[in-house]
DNA sequence: ACAGAAGCTTA
DNA sequence: GTAAGCTTCTGTT
């Protein structure tokens, strides 16, 4: 640690190679600390303190850190750099910078002169200057380091420097704990360092008000200096910009981006008093610092310090002396880094597993005794990770395989480097045998030093393609079972390997089917809890997580070992609990029918994805963003201000504050609503700021939701995108979709649907979709046995003409479209379980009305009155209700003290029955597609699912002949397990594109 | 970095 | 009034 004599102004030789300068954003960290630490204030007075602890903590951590780490960054030299005004020469080129500035917080504004104050009794250099920002400052010492070879590092994270990170010049965002260096500029941002400039000029900054080129975010901005190479070149020959409206506004705002860039461009020829040499780092002035730190009342930082500097904190004079603990300093270990740990006391007691009041107790049939003396051997065994072992030579391997032959049976896991199995790579296979008795292969484990050619592949690992070749034969047997905890993932990881695995079962599907609605995931881990009194090891813990996380392959074998096969060790424990209760509960045909064999055709839609046009998608963006600009700029003129409209809080401020528009609801933590719903009814009344404020959420929302995020997910080896289906997410037996969702594609609005242009069958094919048509409603139909609707159903009537003529006693010929569309809202309202106060709100009548029409409705189909109090009691006595396939759904709070939520799953149980059976059908219909269009000899693909409706792509002449299969499968699904007495309807068309054939 | 609220998209 | 997932903002560690 450099420990200098200050030297004399008049000697220059001060910086040299290899010495470090920490530059700290002063204000910049001031109000970060502010906003991220609670309310502090002094016990004494009540002086607010908050910032003034964040920053000092996070000094004294610096200096801590920088001398104990071996991490080679040790400053030599320091400076806290703060902004002297808000007044700069930036105000003289363009005076709005920075004009939309609030003051600072009340509780703020004193702290600005303590933390100047700490900053001094730290013994560091405090740097401010009139007329310019710190980050000029801040440029200038860069500079001035960079010149007398030494290294910089700029303390904050603030994007306005990414401009000055270089080869010599990084930057630590103190608290994230984060390195910024040159890749990280180019991660974060699509440009190198020393194009950051022409970014910022082209994107603009709301925050400080720099105009920037509308409709240009950081995307668009680097992907337009990537192709011109930067702002002049792009201003230059802004007339070859291929998109039409994007061309226009370059060209219409150059001189905003001219000007944005003069703002952005930090100085680094700001003539300072003060010369690198006046910046050396001192050693902290124990006393001193103690003494200010006494006087802010900060007990555990001044405990600390004293600690590390080995001072009495008795000996120094505070202001404010407050009672300190009495067993502080003691230790002589000046600058020998923090106080010693605390070690960690031992995790509380073992975990209990959870005993469930629902179960019934053993019946004496046999299916009932197994589960119930399966349950208590789960929860009485241990599970021991030291027992497991590494497998790491092809002999003890096939000695695994042959033991596991014998058993007839083996629980499974694969570990990779990606949850997105389409991305994963294989890292190593667990294996368990029988309880206790699991390994774990490790395959391509490496060093987490090798290079980008893949070096630095560890020992003693059998070679990946030995592994699966001896594999595959044991994992593709079908006399041996397969346990796997989500089998898709697996199937889907494995298939890329040429290996098949099955047969299966999967523990997942089995906790859904037994207990779907009942608190508590489906995870391995939530399961392990539930029923083996277990936590397992947290995959987290081995591997980091966010920006630090690292593959899988670079956790070291034994960590891994003890992790990877404990995961297949819990999936064959939990197997032998939970496969037992399928037959106590009746529901082996649910699990066998329903999911089990949807495990692979699901494997095979997220394998093969669909096809989406990045250029449309960008044409897309680029409207969106134009609209959107414009719709800002109209709403800032209406507003006098530059809000951020996606503030909810901000706009009601605005809209119910300033401008006094009559505020309708609030939400539940007091803030003004300012829903679509409420912004659509001001603008009935004639207020223009509500209208553009909704489309200007259409626009953003399109941009951000779709257009700008699709095209991230376009798999680079298949270009095409696939999404994730999850078989066990929702409790009525719906799949849910992710990473992308494509189950809520726009379709409504034209503006949304053109998004759905952008989703293409491959050339020389075809898209069909196929849709049931009104499905929920005919289930009502079928199990509350509606005469009315189920004749009108098999008249291929208008259902909603129907009813609105049975309540309102109208003819269906020449029905007012309104009488029509309450009618249409009540059938809706009963497939959600429906309440007065909600069919109020939804048709904005009194809630009096709504509760009439309901009433009426009732009158003319008291079988729906029946059908929903069967529901209801039924929901009650057993804590589920099932769909005509036998899914349960449970709902334990049904018998809630509390009314509304008592009401609540009431409703959602009456919607359960019908939701799930529609969910049953569809998947009935997906499982028995493939082999359908096997028979018809036809190349047809699944590839989507959207709840009711089936999205293929199949080539261009077998169109017509497909479309007739897929609408008989669907429309044929329920059976022959359930005959229906109302018919099922399905469109089914073909076209180039989604929204074509929707 | 993460969690919750608000808002918006779908069936 | 049912069932989902994603983005932005906001507050906090």
């Amino acid at each position: 640690m450099a420990w200098t004599a200050k030297a004399g102004r008049a000697i220059p030789a001060g910086m040299k190679k290899g010495d470090h300068l920490f530059l700290v954003d002063g204000s910049g960290y001031i109000f970060r600390a502010y906003h991220a630490l609670p309310p502090l204030n002094r016990k004494s007075d009540g002086l607010p303190t908050n910032a003034v602890l964040g920053f000092c903590n996070m000094v004294w951590k610096l200096m801590q850190d920088a001398r104990n780490t071996n991490v080679g960054v040790v400053p030599t030299h320091f400076a806290v750099i703060f902004d002297y005004s808000s007044k700069t020469f930036r105000s003289d080129l363009y005076p709005e910078y920075k004009a939309n500035r609030s003051a600072p917080p009340e509780d703020l504004i004193p702290q600005f002169g303590l933390i100047r104050q700490a900053t001094v009794a730290f013994n560091l250099p405090c740097i401010e200057m009139e007329g310019f920002e710190a980050d000029d400052i801040i440029a200038t010492y860069s500079r001035l380091a960079r010149e007398a070879g030494a290294d910089a590092t700029i303390i904050s994270s603030d994007k306005d420097l990414m401009q000055l990170v270089g080869p010599t010049v990084g930057m630590y965002d103190p608290m994230k704990d984060r390195q910024i260096g040159i890749p990280e500029v180019i991660e974060k941002w699509g440009v190198p360092p020393e194009k950051m400039i022409d970014l910022q000029a082209l994107t603009g900054d709301s925050v400080d008000n720099v105009p920037g080129v509308p409709g240009i975010g950081p995307k668009t901005a680097a992907q337009l200096l990537e192709q011109f190479g930067d702002l002049d070149g792009l201003l230059a020959r802004a007339s070859e910009i291929k998109q039409e409206k994007r061309r226009e506004t370059i060209i219409a705002n150059a001189d905003k981006a001219r000007i944005s860039r003069e703002l952005v461009t930090l100085k680094n020829d700001v003539p300072m008093k003060e010369g690198l040499d006046d910046l050396v780092l001192h050693e902290p002035d124990g006393p001193k610092l103690i003494g200010f730190l006494k006087t802010m009342e900060f007990t555990t930082l001044t405990r600390r310090v004293a600690e590390a500097t080995a001072t009495e904190i008795g000996d120094v004079q505070a202001s404010a002396v407050t009672v300190e603990r009495a067993d502080t300093a003691h230790g002589p270990d000046v600058g020998a880094g923090a106080p010693p740990r605390q070690p960690i006391p031992e995790s509380n007691g073992a975990a209990k597993p959870a005993v469930r009041g629902e179960d019934a107790p053993p019946q004496g049939d046999t299916p009932s005794l197994l589960s119930a003396l399966r349950l208590e051997q789960g929860t009485a065994r241990k599970i021991d990770p030291s027992a497991y072992t590494a497998i790491r030579d092809a002999a003890t391997l096939k000695a695994w395989i042959a033991e596991a032959r014998e058993a007839g049976a083996l629980a499974l896991d694969a570990e990779t480097t990606s949850s997105d199995p389409m991305q994963a790579d294989l890292v190593g296979v667990s294996i368990a045998i029988a309880p206790g008795r699991a390994a774990y292969v490790p395959l391509a484990h490496t060093s987490g030093n090798g290079d980008l050619l893949g070096g630095g592949l560890l020992e003693n690992q059998i070679p990946v393609r030995e592994a699966l070749a001896l594999l595959k034969p044991l994992l593709e047997d079908r006399s041996v079972l397969k346990i796997v905890q989500d089998m898709k993932y697996d199937i889907v990881v494995m298939s890329r390997h040429g290996i098949e695995v099955g047969p299966f079962d999967d523990t997942m599907l089995i906790s859904y089917v037994l207990d779907a609605g009942t608190s508590g995931g489906h995870d391995l881990a939530s399961l392990s809890e539930k029923w083996l009194g277990h936590a397992p090891a947290v995959k987290k813990e081995l591997a980091g997580s966010g920006k630090n996380a690292i593959g899988f392959d670079q956790v070291d074998i034994e960590r891994a070992t003890k992790y990877a096969a404990e995961q297949a060790d819990i999936a064959l424990q939990l197997w032998q609990v939970l496969k037992p209760r399928l037959a106590a509960k009746g529901l082996v045909s649910v699990y066998e029918r329903l999911e089990r064999p949807l495990v692979p055709v699901l494997a095979r839609m997220e394998q093969r994805g669909i096809s989406v046009d990045r250029q449309i998608l960008s044409r897309l963006s680029g409207e969106l963003a134009q609209g959107a600009a414009r719709a800002e700029e109209e709403i800032y003129g209406i507003v006098g201000e530059r809000i951020n409209i996606g503030s909810p809080k901000q706009l009601g401020d605005i809209l119910f504050g300033k401008m006094g528009l009559p505020g309708g609801s609030k939400t539940k933590t007091g803030q003004w609503s300012t829903s679509a719903q409420l912004l659509e009814d001001l603008a009935a009344e004639g207020h223009e700021l509500p209208r553009k404020i909704v489309d200007w959420r259409q626009l953003t929302k399109l941009k951000s939701t779709y257009t700008d995020a699709l095209p991230g997910f376009i798999n680079p080896g298949t270009n095409r995108v696939h999404t994730s289906y999850a078989l066990a997410a929702t409790t009525t037996g719906r799949l849910s979709s992710s990473d992308p969702n494509l189950q809520n594609i726009p379709v409504r609005t034209a503006e949304g649907r053109k998004i759905r242009t952008a989703f293409i069958a491959e050339k020389g094919h075809k898209l069909v979709s196929a849709d049931y048509s009104q499905i929920e409603l005919r289930v009502l139909a079928h199990v509350a046995e509606i005469p009315q609707l189920k004749q009108a159903f098999a008249d291929g009537a208008d259902i909603h003409a129907i009813t609105a003529s049975e309540m309102f006693n109208v003819p269906v010929e020449g029905m007012p479209s309104e009488v029509r569309r309450r009618a249409k809202a009540i059938n809706f309202g009963i497939i959600y379980g429906i309440s007065a106060f909600g069919l109020a709100n939804q048709l904005s009548i009194p809630r009096d009305e709504a509760g009439a029409y309901i009433k009426r409705y009732f009158e003319r189909f008291p079988g729906i009155r029946d059908y929903i109090e069967e529901t209801k009691a039924y929901a009650r006595e057993h804590g589920f209700v099932e769909t005509i396939f036998g899914r349960r759904i449970h709902y334990p709070e049904i018998r809630s003290s509390n009314p509304s939520i008592r009401a609540f799953n009431e409703r959602a149980s009456i919607n359960a029955r019908l939701q799930g059976t529609a969910a049953d059908i569809i998947r009935r219909a997906m499982v028995h597609m493939e082999e359908a269009l096997d028979k018809a000899k036809l190349s047809a693909r699944m590839l989507l699912q959207v709840h009711d409706e089936l999205i293929f792509e199949t080539v261009d002449e077998e169109v017509e002949a497909t479309l007739p299969v897929v609408r008989k499968v669907m429309e044929n699904a329920p059976m022959p397990a359930v005959s229906m007495s109302v018919p099922l309807h399905v469109d089914a068309r073909a076209a180039n594109n989604w929204d074509e054939a929707h």
